[in-house]
RNA sequence: GCCCCGUUCGUCUAGCGGCCUAGGACGCCGGCUUCUCAUGCCGGUAGCACGGGUUCAAAUCCCGUACGGGGUGCCA
């Protein structure tokens, strides 16, 4: 049996971290068994699914090197889901209903439960029209169980389940049809998807018997990513949209890798290595059954190590969206320092902001702690004299600056650091320093002496 | 309310009855290297939710409790 597997991404908005995870799974699983990946636009609902989103779902997973084999869209085949519904109809799987929402909600209530619609129309015998929807007749009693790769056996009581609308007012079907008739008719073996889709398993595997099926796809249910709360992500809430990352340099292949420790874990403990590697050993049947949280700082942690795993040619194109004015000369010359005290890509700027722009104004505990030592005038003072007719060069410059501090029995480092590069903290800093031209450097020392 | 599910260091995980005085990673703390920071290296911190069983032996199996989560649409 040739695995089939499917990402199937509803397009109501931009790719999050947690569908991104189910596609990496599935994409996983495909490549690990040498099986088939197919994307499917769950677009049946065409009043939430907005066109321009698949595209950013599609960039998205191609960022992340999710290639796919097969891409449908549901939308193209609201005729096939059609004629399943109607199917039904004739074969008293399912009927017709007038009932508005309202009238469901109001019987419920008086029943004394929260919800749920009570086979009113069963025999009512009520005809298509305006405001009519199509209900699947779910068994009054049974169970639909099946054994989940990852939670193990589950089942679920029939009579629980009400009778669901399989097609709306608008005579477009439900995704519980799609999704039942799709999974079927594309010969998905095994369906990974998040946790929160548990409780759709019974309705599609009741469909995907009235479909004529005789057999179920194997189903995994990954646990849930989870914010600081315990709380599933939302896309409201938290931070998740995948093309943000991007956009904050995050590299690809440190999300993918970091994405593939959630729920899931090498063997061997090695937790960063080459995605092949992570392909060998995967198996379904290892994910956890506990939600992830979901933690920046492991994923920054990933992506550093990334970065400074890039060879030099790699880095310089990954950096060019980040790079800002800086001339690729000067930034080709100091890329090893940038690159090495880097965790996003986007943090280049404040590397080197103040060596083609204006330096930052400090902070002012950072200037409360260095300028307010004894000495630091006599520091400035001696390293502006020396600059006035100094070799304005990397090693000279450190000299200078160096042996000040020497014959004053001071830190002459931090100070010159402060006063012109605005902070305590970043790049080595003599060969940026000979790239600023002498008099723009002597004028911020100037500056900062003048404000002790 | 009803249905389903989960519980190993703060966090992500290894562990699938003896190899566990519970291993790794992130974080945090300390040290060394160093023009600052960062890297690198060395060391430290901290956990089997609780209570009963089963067994010669339980983090691992069973039951219960507690806590947490997901679902409960003419969304997917």
């Amino acid at each position: 049996m040739t695995v089939r597997v499917r990402f199937s991404p509803a397009p109501t908005g931009y790719l999050h971290v947690g569908g991104a995870r189910s596609a990496l799974f599935n994409w996983m699983y495909a490549r690990h068994t040498g099986g088939t990946f197919i994307l499917r636009i769950e677009d049946t609902d065409a009043e939430r699914s907005q066109p321009h989103l698949i595209d950013a779902i599609r960039d998205n997973l191609q960022w992340l090197g999710l290639d796919w084999d097969e891409e449908y869209r549901q939308s193209d085949r609201f005729h096939l889901y059609r004629q399943a519904a109607d199917s039904f109809l004739e074969r008293g799987l399912a009927y017709y209903c007038d009932c508005s929402q309202d009238a469901v909600k109001a019987r419920a209530e008086a029943r004394g439960e929260s919800g749920g619609y009570d086979g009113f129309c069963r025999e009512r015998d009520v005809q298509p029209g305006d405001g009519v929807v199509v209900r699947f007749r779910t068994p009054d009693e049974g169970i639909v169980a099946w054994d989940d790769v990852i939670r193990g056996h589950v089942e679920f009581e029939n009579s629980l389940l009400e009778d669901f609308v399989i097609v709306r007012s608008s005579g477009v079907p439900m995704f519980h049809v799609a999704n039942a008739f799709d999974d079927l008719d594309m010969g998905i073996t095994h369906v990974v998807r998040g946790e929160d889709l548990v409780n759709t398993v019974p309705r599609v595997l009741l469909l995907r018997r009235a479909l004529g099926a005789t057999d179920q796809p194997v189903f995994a249910h990954l646990p849930l990513i989870v914010n600081e709360k315990r709380q599933k992500l939302s896309k409201r809430r938290d931070d998740v949209s995948v093309g943000d990352y991007a956009a904050r340099g995050f590299l690809p292949e440190a999300m993918r890798n970091y994405l593939l420790t959630l729920g899931w874990g090498p063997k061997d403990d090695i937790e960063i290595r080459s995605i092949g590697e992570f392909i060998e050993q995967f198996e379904l049947a290892d994910i956890n059954k506990a939600p992830a949280f979901f933690d920046i700082k492991k994923l920054e942690h990933f992506n550093a190590t990334y970065i400074r795993a890039l060879d030099a040619e790699a880095f310089a194109a990954a950096s060019v969206p980040f790079r800002g004015s800086i001339p690729d000369k000067l930034f080709t010359a100091l890329a090893p320092e940038i690159q090495n005290r880097l965790v996003r890509l986007n943090e280049i700027s404040v590397l080197v902001d103040w060596i083609v722009g204006d330096a930052p104004e400090p902070d002012a505990a950072d200037w409360q702690k260095v300028m307010t030592k004894p000495g630091v005038a006599d520091v400035l003072d001696a390293v502006i004299a020396g600059m006035a007719d100094c070799a304005w060069t990397p090693d000279a410059l450190e000299a200078l600056v160096l042996g000040v501090g020497t014959d004053l029995n001071a830190k002459s480092q931090l100070p010159v650091r402060l006063a012109v590069t605005g902070r305590r903290a970043g790049l080595p800093l003599f060969e940026p320093l000979a790239a600023i031209d002498r008099p723009i450097v002597i004028g911020r020392l100037r500056a900062a002496r003048a404000r002790m």
